[in-house]
RNA sequence: GCGGGCAUGGUGUAAUUGGUAGCCACGUUAGAUUUAGGAUCUAAUGCUGAAAGGCGUGGGGGUUCGAGUCCCUUUGCCCGCACCA
């Protein structure tokens, strides 16, 4: 009887559903570990040959995990709010709701045909009410707390409260938007609204008028993770600058420890370096320039405070507070029809026309607070008014910014660093030393700065100051298809909904677009207010939101009284392996970091950190196939002889290809037009052109799992996966080779079964070869996976095929079987059964490594030579090398003929040399 | 521009981490078996050459007894950030 995977892999399905066999519980008894994937956002196309990817490897490990005697926690749930469901709501008037439940069950079924062993009775999904009924609840704790520097943590706003109540803000260090400085007594001195809007510049979920990222297609605000290249991500629509009122996190607060945490975590240095790419520490200067004739000083930032004696102008960003002040009547025209211009530019020319020059003259000076210098101050959309100040001292002769807009408006350029050649370009180098700059002449730039950051501070210029690039997350969007805010507005003034009404639900709607008055949708609905009548917010929340504490409800799914209880919390603790794509390096796993921090801080969580380990999967790319067409006809000729005709190149559905040769049946079936079609063969076969191309359904190259599954069965989709190449790299999807590891199940199988399905298996001891081959394998495959080396582990199984020849030899089958089953769970739990073993083959032991077995009777070792015997690596047996060394150099005929010569191995019997190889 | 990564047969890749380059597969070729095969088994398969041999890890240089691996340099590709002061 042949390996019939789809009877095996429906029964083992239907058993493991009966059984329960992936339930798992706090059990104290037991070690924890925790492996959890990104979970999935259900899309309508359904999954494709990739997406399982990183589920795979994941299971592969969790099964391993539990097979090593740890009790795993492997959860999986669906990220559920989202655009995609929401525009299809508009185009169709489908509710997201019923698209989204569709799109959940095609997952699972999917899902569920590649025999996970996921628990599932935790699932979770964002948009269940009992599910962000705690999204919603850690908003209002967020908006109830704030952060304070001198702790470094997060507190309840209430103590912030009573600071104020007793010495205003004197003594203060708290993260907020603006400093501000008040007395305890104008603080009691204020009313409701105005203490309200003074704690807004505190809160850590806040509201604040500030520059977003408007998406007019989308009818709604972006994060910076949300767009790239000046377009949605969602979408790819153009995203404008845009004054708004938006309630935002502070996740700034936690730009340090963000930083910080990263040391302690394993993750791949490039994600590790992307997140501190997008936090950008970088230490300067604070300095305030005082201006001409103004009371205000102009305050920058700059990590050059070494090149001030170089300053020549001063550079204000458009939309800098100032700007208005500073600009004298004879310069007012000017100023406004550059700043309209530059309005008018969106965020995607901005970016095309990089490095234009432009700008404009105020007709206001500053004064250089060294020298008394009189410096001119323009405006110019080069400046950024999201970072730093907004405003910047320019020093042409050491930025090449400067340098090209002082070019451009002939402005003075003094060299204050020696080096570079200034008639072609700035010399921006921290190297050198300092000219031209009065009592830091002649010191290196390093030394200088470090200078000037005490004399600033000595004469009360400014300080010393850290700046991050890390912007606060707006975390509002004018949308349907999100967590509604917990908030109603009384007065203009936010008010929070009390913890025991959430949750707040999203009410039901038919129209999902916004307003004629371009409100967000759910204006439309009437009622949407508290019991007193008071205005509930519009918008709703963003999609990390649902996604920056789910790793913690799996631990806890189905309490009603807690996000986590403090028991599963402390057993659980945080996720051991988490595996996902890298695309959410500065958006997810940045906001999980902070949102877990926020509940550390405030003890509902005992780690500090949500993800310890962290594999990036590679995306799987699809490998298109082609056809030729005879241009203007509807013969298509076969790739070798396309040349030898005018061709066009015409992507092909890769279903109806194998290896390269097309189905020729198949095509004509495909598309009507090609009913007919004529084929100018080669060797009698049809060759296919291919190409690596991102997998989509427009070239043709998408792969279903399910049909590899009914095909050829869900574990050799699960080995053939792994065997593609290393998990982190990306690389195509290729069905052609899939026979190999196919081959290898059928292999496999025939060990334990004859042409009639009787078991072959003996009882006969296995020879010396046979448990070195075993053993070998055993150590191979346990060392590769705990080195996510998976593709590495199934050569090794398959080298252990052809070793074993026709070993059916049930003391190596058994513990193979086992082995085995991480990477192929339903034949080796047919296979485990069929072995006469009670239970599942997930609760057996992981086999145990006998190194007796690899011993061998002569090795070849490496060894260097020059005067003295140097061994490259340490040698098998025991012996340390010192002593086989030893043993060499005190045989006088190898000592002799080692002179002068450099051996490249020995060949050693235990104890005694045998030979020399040169 | 700054930062990170990659480059090995016709293809995907491997290399005990500085020690016989190409494991394991796919593909290809030949043979066996079969009514048939997208089945199974056997053998060959980096390039070149009849062979002996020579050449070979993107290019050039270096360190070393020895380099795919380390260093310098260069080319190409991928990713992240980007007028970040």
């Amino acid at each position: 009887m042949e390996y019939n995977f789809r009877e095996i892999e429906q029964k083992w399905q239907q058993r493991w559903k009966e059984r329960g066999t992936y339930r798992v519980e706090v059990d104290h008894s037991k070690p924890k570990f925790y492996v959890l994937d990104m979970f999935p956002y259900p899309s309508g196309a359904g999954l494709h040959v990739g997406h399982p990817l990183g589920y795979i490897a994941s299971d592969i490990y969790a099964r391993y995990k539990r097979l090593k005697g740890f009790n795993v926690l492997h959860p999986m749930g669906y990220d559920a709010f989202g655009l995609p469901a929401e525009q299809y709501a508009i185009q169709t008037g489908q509710h997201p709701a019923v698209t989204t439940e569709q799109n959940i069950n095609r997952y699972r079924e999917q899902l569920d045909k590649i025999g996970f062993s996921f628990d599932w009775n935790r699932e979770v999904r964002t948009c269940d009410p009992k599910y962000y009924h705690w999204t919603q609840w850690a908003f209002l704790l967020m908006f109830d707390s704030y952060y304070c520097n001198t702790r470094q943590q997060a507190r309840p706003i209430a103590e912030l409260i009573a600071a104020f109540e007793a010495n205003g803000t004197e003594g203060l260090d708290v993260a907020c938007t603006e400093e501000l400085h008040f007395t305890a007594e104008q603080w009691k001195a204020m009313d409701e609204k105005r203490r309200e809007e003074v704690l807004q510049n505190y809160r850590l979920a806040f509201r604040a008028d500030t520059m977003v990222n408007w998406c007019p297609q989308l009818g709604t605000v972006l994060a910076n993770d949300e767009v790239k290249d000046g377009l949605s991500v969602r979408g790819g629509y153009p995203v404008e600058q845009k004054r708004m009122k938006q309630w935002l996190l502070r996740v700034t607060a936690y730009a340090q420890r963000l930083l910080d945490g990263l040391d302690r975590l394993e993750w791949s240095d490039s994600l590790k370096e992307i997140q501190r790419n997008w936090i950008g520490r970088s230490e300067g200067a604070q300095v305030f320039f005082p201006i001409n004739g103004h009371e205000e000083q102009l305050e920058i930032f700059t990590t050059r405070p070494d090149t001030i004696f170089g300053v020549t102008f001063m550079v204000l960003a458009p939309e800098h507070e100032y700007v208005a002040r500073l600009t004298t009547p004879e310069n007012k025209a000017a100023v406004e029809a550059y700043l309209e211009e530059t309005k008018k530019r969106s965020e995607r020319e901005r970016i095309a026309e990089t490095r234009r020059v432009s700008g404009v003259f105020t007709g206001s000076y500053a004064v250089n607070p060294f020298n008394g210098k009189k410096i001119p101050i323009y405006i110019s959309d080069y400046v950024l008014a999201g970072y730093g100040t907004g405003a910047i001292m320019a020093v042409p002769a050491h930025d090449s910014r400067d340098y090209a807009f002082a070019k451009h408006f002939e402005l003075p350029i003094i060299p204050v660093v020696e080096g570079g050649d200034l008639s072609i370009e700035s010399y921006d180098a921290k190297a050198g030393k300092l000219i031209n700059s009065d009592f830091i002449n002649g010191l290196d730039v390093k030394e200088a700065i470090q200078v000037m950051f005490r004399e600033v501070e000595k004469r009360g210029l400014g300080k010393k100051k850290i700046n991050y690039r890390l912007r606060d997350a707006i975390f509002s969007r004018q949308r349907y298809w999100g967590e509604p805010f917990p908030i109603y507005y009384k007065d203009d003034i936010a008010y929070p909904l009390p913890l025991d009404q959430l949750p707040l639900e999203l009410p039901p709607i038919d129209n999902f677009g916004p307003t004629e008055q371009g409100e967000p949708p759910l204006a439309r609905v009437k009622g949407w207010q508290t019991a007193e009548g008071y205005p509930y917010e519009l918008s709703t929340m963003p999609g990390f939101a649902g996604s920056s504490a789910y790793y913690l409800r799996y631990m806890d799914p189905h309490n009603d009284q807690a996000l986590v209880s403090r028991e599963a919390d402390e057993y659980w603790r945080s996720v051991d392996l988490y595996v996902g794509g890298i695309e959410h390096a500065t958006g997810h796993l940045m906001y999980s970091r902070f949102w877990n921090k926020f509940l550390y801080d405030l003890g509902y969580v005992v780690e500090d950190e949500p993800f310890r380990k962290l594999v990036n999967q590679g995306m799987i790319q699809g490998r298109s196939n082609f056809v030729y067409r005879v241009v203007g006809t509807n013969r298509f000729v076969s790739l070798g002889l396309k040349d030898q005709y005018e061709t066009q190149e015409i992507h092909v559905d890769v279903n109806i290809v194998r290896n390269d040769v097309l189905d020729l049946e198949a095509f004509r079936a495909w598309r009507p037009e090609y009913a007919d079609a004529e084929f100018i063969l080669e060797d009698g076969r049809y060759i296919c052109g291919w190409a690596i191309e991102k997998m989509s359904k427009s070239m043709y190259n998408v792969v279903n799992p399910d049909y590899i599954v009914d095909n050829y069965g869900a574990d050799t989709l699960r080995m053939y996966e792994m065997f593609l190449g290393p998990l982190e790299q990306s690389k195509p999807w290729d069905t052609n080779g899939i026979d190999g590891v196919h081959k290898f199940l059928r292999r496999l199988w025939r060990l334990f079964f004859d042409g009639e399905g009787k078991l072959i298996v003996t009882d006969d001891q296995p020879t010396p070869a046979e448990s070195k081959t075993l053993h070998k394998t055993i150590k191979k495959v346990g060392e590769d996976i705990e080195n996510f080396s998976f593709n590495t582990s199934i050569s090794a199984f398959m080298i252990c095929l052809n070793e074993l020849g026709g070993c059916n030899k049930r003391q190596v089958l058994e513990p193979l079987v086992v082995l085995l089953a991480p990477f192929a769970p339903h034949i080796c739990e047919e296979l485990w059964e069929a072995l006469g073993q009670k239970g599942s083959v997930c609760d057996a032991a992981f086999p145990t490594f006998n190194p007796e077995y690899l011993v061998e009777n002569s090795f070849e070792y490496p060894v260097s030579f020059n005067g003295k015997v140097r061994f490259k690596k340490n040698l098998p047996l025991g012996i340390p090398n010192a002593e086989i060394e030893a043993a060499i150099l005190a045989d006088p005929n190898t000592a002799k003929y080692l002179e002068g010569k450099t051996p490249k191995k020995f060949v050693i019997v235990p104890g005694k040399i045998i030979n020399v190889v040169i």
